[in-house]
Parts: structure tokens; C-alpha cells; sequence
DNA sequence: CCAGCAGTGCTGAAAAAATAGCACCAGCCG
DNA sequence: CGGCTGGTGCTATTTTTTCAGCACTGCTGG
């Protein structure tokens, strides 16, 4: 939560394009990056972003792969724990209902099942 | 969108501090900054993100009183739809499900029933 | 062998952001 | 009536961010 808070702009949108994908090459990094920078600038900001405990790489092939160094687990919730504190005062399920309230919603059969049983155990188990 | 990834560091604290809040003050919001900055910094970047077409203000008595330009229902769809975007692959059913999987998701009954509504509103509309 | 390509690390400089300081104005109180 | 308090606008300065260039390495093909 203090991390994104403390990254800049470039390092935020090169993060959320590594959360994107997963993982990714210098030079997927910077064709995903809006108004593209330089090679070199690009992989500065990776440099940067390693050195500041946010990514880490493995030598893929010759050359280098980043990845997230917080798991994508983590980093989702805490991505939404933020939105819904900011935007929805905390309540999460406002935040739900916003979400299903969105055009792109989209559920399939499967979806709503899932989210009916994850209903039903917050029933339970919530109390 | 385009719109939050154009904004600096502190310019992001700042408009999520008036989100949070709804409205707020100059004082207000420095108060609410961390590790804040000056009186007149934080008023600088208010100007700023006037400037910018983010912010307005509202005389209210002595002082500006900073409200958000868009309107938080739509802010709150695009930060949601954005975080879908990044975290989970636009699956806005993984996230739905994330959300309710977290420790303080806390649903009451009117909540559960609530998101109930929806679900089968989905499964109407949906097809 | 040795050019050429595709990577990497580093560093200096330009551009942008963040900050503090100063001048000014209105209202309130003694 | 002053002078003080609490607000505002503006601007110069410092700090951070962003960027591109250059040197080096390893591998590949002629």
C-alpha cells in the first residue's frame, strides 16, 4: 500500500504493465509503455524499479525476464483494498456491486454459480 | 483512465485523499499527506490539479474547499475497471471473487442479499 | 578470426515535480 | 483605528525523475 504510493509514474505504469503480464522483456516493457521512451530508458527504470525491491529477473534465453517480486496474489488484493478504501469508504460490498453494475460484467453460468456459493459461504462463515 | 496515469506522485495522493474524503480543504488534505509537505506546496499542487482540469473548489466560508471534478460514480467505475485490468486479466468475476475472499469482507445480511439481487439481475439481463 | 547483432551496466544531462518563501488581502479583536 | 490571524496567488529553487548515449560482453555466421 506505501509501495504504490511511493513509485513514480513511469515506474507505476511499467508495474502494472509487468502485473499485465505477468512477466516481461525490456523490450515488451517499453512497447507497452505509453509515449515510449528510449531502449535504454526503459531499462533504466527497470534497474531502478529491481533495485528498489519491486521487480526481480531471471535470464531467460540471453536476455532478461521481470517479474513481480510481491506475488500477483498479493498484489491484487492489496490493489483492491486500495480502490475500495478510496473510492467506496471501505465497504466492500458496495465495491461488489459496482462491479456486477458494469457494462463489461459479462458472467457466465459458471461466474454467477461461483459467486452465489461465495455468497453463501460468507453466510456461514461470517456469521 | 489515460487520466490517473498522467498524474505525478503526490498528485495522485492528493486526488485520493479527495476521494476519500469527498471534499476537502487545502489543510485538509495536507493533514492526510504522507510525510507532508508545506502549507504552500500542498497548495501548489492543488492549483496544479486544478489547473489540470482534475479539481474545483468551492468558497466555503473563509477557504477553497476542493472537490473532485468527475463524478466519483464514474471515478469509482474506472479505478474498479482498471485494477480488472492490471490484476485480473479483465476477468471481472475473478475480481468480484477476490473481493469477497478478503478477511474484511464482513457481509450483512442486507449486503448478502443485495449481491444475491444482482447476480440474478445478471442472469436476466446476461443472456 | 573478426564483424555484426542483441543484449547489459553505467553515467551525465535535460525535463519535470516538489517544495518553501514571499507578498497580498480580508476579517476580527483589542 | 491598527495589528494579528488565516487565508490566497505567485515564483524561484532544489530535488527527483526521466531520458539517451556510450562502453562492454557474448554469441553467431561468413
Amino acid at each position: 500500500m506505501a509501495e504504490s504510493r511511493g513509485l513514480t509514474r513511469r515506474e507505476r505504469q511499467i508495474m502494472d504493465i509487468v502485473y499485465r503480464r505477468g512477466r516481461a522483456s525490456a523490450a515488451e516493457v517499453m512497447e507497452d509503455l505509453p509515449d515510449p521512451p528510449s531502449y535504454s530508458a526503459t531499462r533504466a527504470l527497470l534497474r531502478i524499479l529491481e533495485e528498489k525491491g519491486h521487480l526481480r529477473h531471471e535470464q531467460q534465453g540471453p536476455r532478461y525476464v521481470f517479474l513481480p517480486v510481491v506475488a500477483p496474489d498479493k498484489a491484487r488484493r492489496s490493489a483492491l483494498k486500495q480502490v475500495v478504501q478510496t473510492f467506496f469508504g471501505g465497504s466492500t460490498s458496495d465495491a461488489v456491486a459496482a462491479l456486477l453494475d458494469m457494462p463489461s460484467a459479462q458472467l457466465s453460468k459458471a461466474d454467477r454459480a461461483r459467486l452465489s456459493a461465495f455468497i453463501d459461504r460468507a453466510r456461514k462463515e461470517g456469521r
